[in-house]
DNA sequence: TCGTTTACCGTTAGCGTTAACGGAATAGGG
DNA sequence: CCCTATTCCGTTAACGCTAACGGTAAACGA
């Protein structure tokens, strides 16, 4: 059953003129807010405009202008709390500027028939924010052949200094939080690091390393963990550190999301938070205060590199020059109640 | 510095159809995979195409067509974990449809001056999914009348039957929490209501009563709090009932959110979860497994309310009859740890 | 008074694509 | 050999909007 409608026929700009007995260039200009009409001549078409419901095609406008007002967001997934921040930031800083935001996932990568390159390259959007894991180098590099102003948020990776991007200071938060534990006491402290492709999860993990050293403590292996910044990677990690001869006092995990996974660990073994072992996430997701004990988490400004995202895409849509092409916001840490000075309760049995 | 980049024309279907000798036309058949076209030249234009990265104006396609292929979601707001669930539902069913998600935020509705309407108005999308507070019933009524198509989530409400909306059983998940409390052996459960001028949360309320007065319990009036959905509306509210001369042995929170406030409130006067207060949430947010004690939540599956929006949407949108204007989908207590029969550890106080 | 500025508005001409139609060339049937 | 059917491709004309330009009339200055 298709749609044959022919009655349902959209107004037109020329219509409207019709009713005001302008032409319809008159209308163009009231509608795009341009000074030289007559106030009369423009309360007169406002008026039916707002009466008639008219919305100007925006087809026949990008067709025009050769802009869209659309801006992609381009997500690895959207299942993490962590993602929900950025688009926040982005979205807060489009508002004003009147484009309008297209989300869009591309579902891991395996997917490659419809790339997600091919849905902003089709000439849509007027510029691309994206938030990708490893691996996309190469697409990321049709994208600047296409001319297709972007940015990329929280990962520079193998891309290297030559495309936009914003982070935040990953080695230095880890730093911060692995010297913080120190400063509790803590000399065994283990880490759970995030996907290792991620330049990210290297940073951390390297201002973990950097802090141990500085306090001249060796890096223990067995403490040093991989992970996968999911959940069960948290758990599972943490159950491996429980099980060593000499188990650890602290354990940084590689994001919160992870953290939440230690906790989770932390107490089916009925170990218990911070008083046996301590705990420190990264990115202070939204819940980070909420759970319980409330987490000391790194916390990184997502919706703050949203926003910066933004500007620094529209900074290169009309052509101004950036001040700098990689851009990376401060990270803080964030003291909560999920750590304690070692030893307080003597060993690593609670209560249930 | 305005952009003038003369030499950056975008290539055309023209030129794609000089360079291989045929017409304009010819290559949009190719473009548009249609039969008749010579397999020969249908090879030799493909591989212009390919090798020379040409995309084809989606504006003038859309212009053409009379679709853009574009869907708006309208949000309240971008804060909560909740609202991710249902953009996720929704870019997955959109995906495989080729059409765009434009995603926006209302960001409360004091803001009179840039109304979300004239956010979709200003050059119309395909459709739109509204997920919105109360009071909005005259904006969607000159939706409406500007014949766009649309779906409401979560929210009936004041508009009546007439919209087409995707909601769930708040009522029945409500009772069932209810009802599971009871079987426990709670007789004192108090409820901790949402924003009262939103469907779903008077839908709870009346779920909860019920389930109470069919085993024959009266409600008490001190055990029925107003909320806000928001975390500290759950703290504040369960501080209240702790103070109460005969507090409750259970706390049924209207959204998960707020029962993460209780969790807080909770462990702030050192009562522990379950031993000496259950509590049951409603949602089942992602990180709803993750806190500790896991919450017992009524799951409201927002992912798949999204995704069923979609479908209604599209029906909408190519002419199809809608099924039902008001579709409900089930809602299933989910059993985690955050409850246990009341008066397992005698009195409220618990440890630090 | 006349030229000149200013304010306002209309005309023309596309933006790149495709529906509808028409035409040419080939194939097949008598 | 002609006639029709089929296959392939080109021409024309929009879709709705707005840049560029041109024009008119009022206001202004000398």
């Amino acid at each position: 059953m298709a749609s044959h409608h022919p009655t349902e026929q959209r107004l037109t700009i020329r219509e409207i003129a019709e009713a005001a007995g302008v032409s319809a260039m008159t209308v163009s200009r009231v509608l795009n807010k341009r000074p030289d009409v007559a106030p009369a001549t423009r309360q007169k078409i406002e008026q039916l405009v707002a009466e008639s419901g008219f919305v100007r095609s925006r087809a026949a406008r990008a067709m025009r202008k050769g802009r869209h007002g659309l801006i992609d967001l381009v997500v690895l997934s959207l299942d993490s709390p962590y993602i929900l921040e950025i688009i926040r930031g982005v979205e807060e800083a489009l508002e004003p500027t009147g484009l309008r935001l297209v989300v869009s996932a591309t579902h891991g990568e395996d997917q490659h028939e419809r790339q997600w390159l091919a849905k902003i390259s089709d000439g849509w959007t007027d510029g691309a924010i994206l938030v990708l894991a490893q691996g996309q180098s190469d697409r990321v590099q049709s994208l600047r052949r296409r001319r297709t102003p972007f940015v990329v948020v929280d990962h520079e990776g193998e891309l290297g200094p030559q495309v936009p991007s914003v982070g935040a200071t990953n080695w230095a938060g880890a730093r911060s939080a692995t010297e913080y534990l120190l400063a509790l006491g803590h000399r065994r402290i283990a880490f759970i690091g995030g996907s290792p492709t991620l330049g990210c999860a290297q940073e951390r993990a390297s201002g973990y390393r950097e802090a141990l050293k500085a306090e001249g403590i060796d890096v223990d292996p067995d403490l040093v963990r991989p992970g996968t910044f999911l959940h069960e990677s948290g758990y599972e990690q943490t159950m491996a550190l429980l099980d060593l001869p000499d188990p650890p006092t602290a354990i940084f995990a590689g994001n919160d999301t992870m953290a939440f996974g230690c906790y989770s660990a932390l107490r089916a073994r009925g170990v218990r938070v911070p008083d046996a072992i301590s705990v420190v996430g990264f990115d202070d997701v939204l819940v980070a205060p909420l759970v319980i004990p409330p987490l000391t988490t790194v916390r990184q400004p997502l919706a703050d590199m949203g926003r910066f995202a933004v500007s620094m895409l529209l900074r290169q849509i009309d052509g101004s020059p950036l001040d700098a092409l990689r851009v990376e916001l401060a990270t803080s840490l964030v003291v909560r109640e999920s750590c304690a000075a070692p030893g307080t309760s003597g060993s690593l049995q609670g209560q249930t």
